[in-house]
DNA sequence: TGTACATCAGTGAACGCGCGTTCACTGATGTAC
DNA sequence: TGTACATCAGTGAACGCGCGTTCACTGATGTAC
């Protein structure tokens, strides 16, 4: 961990290395990943093509710095949405959540197929993706686990199934049982699915209102859950 | 519709299209839709790339036929397992099409990935498209209006759904209510959103045994749907 | 059946474009004595 | 405070590669009389 840049050269190097990151986020908004290019970059930048190695080891280093950045900020977003909701009403956590995932996606398509569409080709993702990519799922996991269970009738699931769902629960602490794990990782898909269907073009002539389309969505499988809304009190 | 080729010269025609939609296919197979190239076609064939131009308008024609292709192979599979599945049995027919479409899937990833995965960049699909994509969810919504149904409790809808939902029956022809209409979506999202996210790695590390864990998640959803098995009898 | 003409498959060259990455270098900035 | 040396940012040229698409052309195949 550095501390704080004193000389000139350091001060330089992080500002440039900042530019190029803001450089290198707007081309992927403007034209996505397959155009993102480190030439179109220096050129950008006024400098020579082979400068930007100076800060950039190289072409699918930068893409996995822009991969990181998109999960953290829709994360962050999504916890945001989360953290300002009423912690006592785990149905408006969950939609609070769903609507920030959903709003971010729209607002950045572009970083949404990077992240949730088809691989980039020849491109494999490295560890230090994995983390902030697991931001949203743990916190619909927490909602799960913070809502108040009715007893349900458990299904026999392979042992297999089984197996990996346990494993699940011991790596992220879940007092969940089988049944809700499966319905949450299932909430997770179809999160996921509902935002990429919209922004991918699936449900193009089939559905107009896509917000509302997804709050209903989102809300059947919130009942699913057994997520439900705090009583409203009349006055 | 031309009746069957003649003379040499499009008995030729006609087998070295099929050989450039070969190839193309096995290259998109191999490498994915980024590496398509009609070059790399002509190359393996022993033209000069010019001469592909005689078959192919162009590199977009060709990437839409594959397209088109695709959706209409997947979707052969899809309606094949329901017509070999016992018609009476909606859960078994259900069972069949997911399964059938995830064998596909993961059988051809890149052209799961170029149907489902984020759109080709620079690329938009044109109206051809349209019907061979929608042969899989059509095939859900007949199961579904062929199930028997028992009444459920409908929620409120906005408006605007409703109003998508109605457009969508009367479309479809379908005699299904708003609230199973939005369960029939909501099922092929995640049929979708499952197979994806098996094949795009997301459920890495999570997930192990892919096929048992789908076959549970559409389950599920089956019995959320009300598709019940056949009963059984004792012999 | 034979000839004149039209059709069309395939060639070869070219246009114009893009990319990632390496490497020897110059000159400015930073550091140690 | 001043000098010698080390560090490092940015240059410019190059390597080696790829692509889609157009166009004037030759020569073979097909067709109409």
């Amino acid at each position: 961990v550095p501390s704080a840049p004193r000389t000139a050269r350091e001060r330089g190097r992080a500002e440039l290395t900042r530019e190029i990151l803001d450089i290198a986020r707007r081309h992927l908004a403007d034209q996505g990943a397959a155009a993102l290019s480190l030439r179109a970059i220096a050129r950008e930048l006024g400098m020579v093509s082979s400068a930007v190695y100076r800060y950039v080891p190289s072409r699918d280093d930068l893409l996995t710095a822009l991969i990181v950045e998109a999960y953290a900020t829709v994360g962050q977003a999504a916890e945001d949405a989360d953290d300002a909701a009423p912690q006592q009403d785990p149905l408006a956590r969950y939609l609070a959540i769903a609507h920030a995932t959903r709003d971010w996606a729209v607002a950045h398509p572009h970083e949404w197929a990077l992240i949730f569409g088809s691989p980039v080709p020849g491109y494999r993702a490295p560890v230090d993706t994995i983390d902030p990519a697991a931001r949203i799922p743990l916190r619909l996991l927490q909602i799960l686990a913070d809502s108040p269970r009715r007893r349900r009738r458990t299904r026999d699931l392979p042992e297999s199934v089984a197996a990996d769902l346990r494993s699940l629960a011991e790596q992220t602490g879940s007092p969940l049982d089988d049944e809700l794990l499966l319905r949450a990782v299932a909430a997770w898909v179809q999160l996921v699915g509902l935002v990429s269907f919209e922004l991918f073009g699936h449900l193009n002539n089939v559905i107009h209102s896509y917000r509302e389309h997804f709050d209903a969505q989102i809300r059947g499988t919130a009942a699913d859950l057994g997520l439900v809304p705090r009583p409203t009190r009349a006055t």
